[in-house]
DNA sequence: AATTGATGTCAGGTTTCCTAACACGTATTT
DNA sequence: AAATACGTGTTAGGAAACCTGACATCAATT
């Protein structure tokens, strides 16, 4: 992972900033975390610490919910996002060895 | 002030955060500011909210005292840090201001 | 009509943060 | 040497923010 994508996972934000950042109510934020749309970290006394990848996770949220969508439809959108990820990094992987092997390859015969 | 700036300087953070992030003790954050070094905000009750170029120039601060410079000491570099960045500003404005005029000469010409 | 889904609200308890004050060890000044 | 200034620790009392759990509500489903 990017030392950019490190930084937007660092649990940082209280649930006092994080409810002004995306204009959820406390509620709203801690209900989608009981069905498990966001995992929000926790500090030493147990308060939540948010990341900034949570904030925006919690805006998408937002939005599929004024589109209609249900708790559980987007349990299942982020679940398919999820999946996709997973194929894509492997798929590079697999390009990855493969150009590898071929680098290789050329390797020998250059020599 | 570009948007990465905007962002960079949101008071998002709680002073129990910034002492994590900093390793500096809250006691030492406060008397920095008491010493005008930062100004983080506050938020509706009062408590300070951190930006995160406010953690930056704590992370300066801790440097500076390490090696050595005094609470004044920092007081005046930074006073000369935002003389210089005052001094740059300006000398951009008057540069993009001549070449505008410039532009406008060469199009009187043109028509 | 009964249930479910998403949110509001309230209560009681814990954690975090606030300011102000005093303590202390290490310079620096008198 | 004595007094002062610096930077930090620590403590106390109080306020703000956060926690969980429970009950309320209202619209949409069943």
């Amino acid at each position: 992972m990017s030392e950019r994508e490190l930084r937007r996972n660092l649990a940082i934000l209280p649930i006092g900033t994080v409810r002004e950042l995306t204009l959820l109510s406390d509620r709203q934020i801690r209900y989608y975390e009981q069905n498990e749309l966001i995992m929000p970290n926790r500090g030493a006394g147990g308060q939540r610490r948010f990341s900034l990848n949570d904030v925006d996770r919690l805006l998408e949220i937002k939005d599929f919910l004024d589109a209609g969508d249900s708790i559980k439809d987007i349990q299942e959108i982020f679940a398919k996002q999820h999946r996709i990820a997973l194929e894509k990094h492997d798929s590079e992987l697999a390009l990855r060895r493969s150009l590898q092997k071929e680098f290789a390859q050329i390797g020998r015969f250059g020599r």
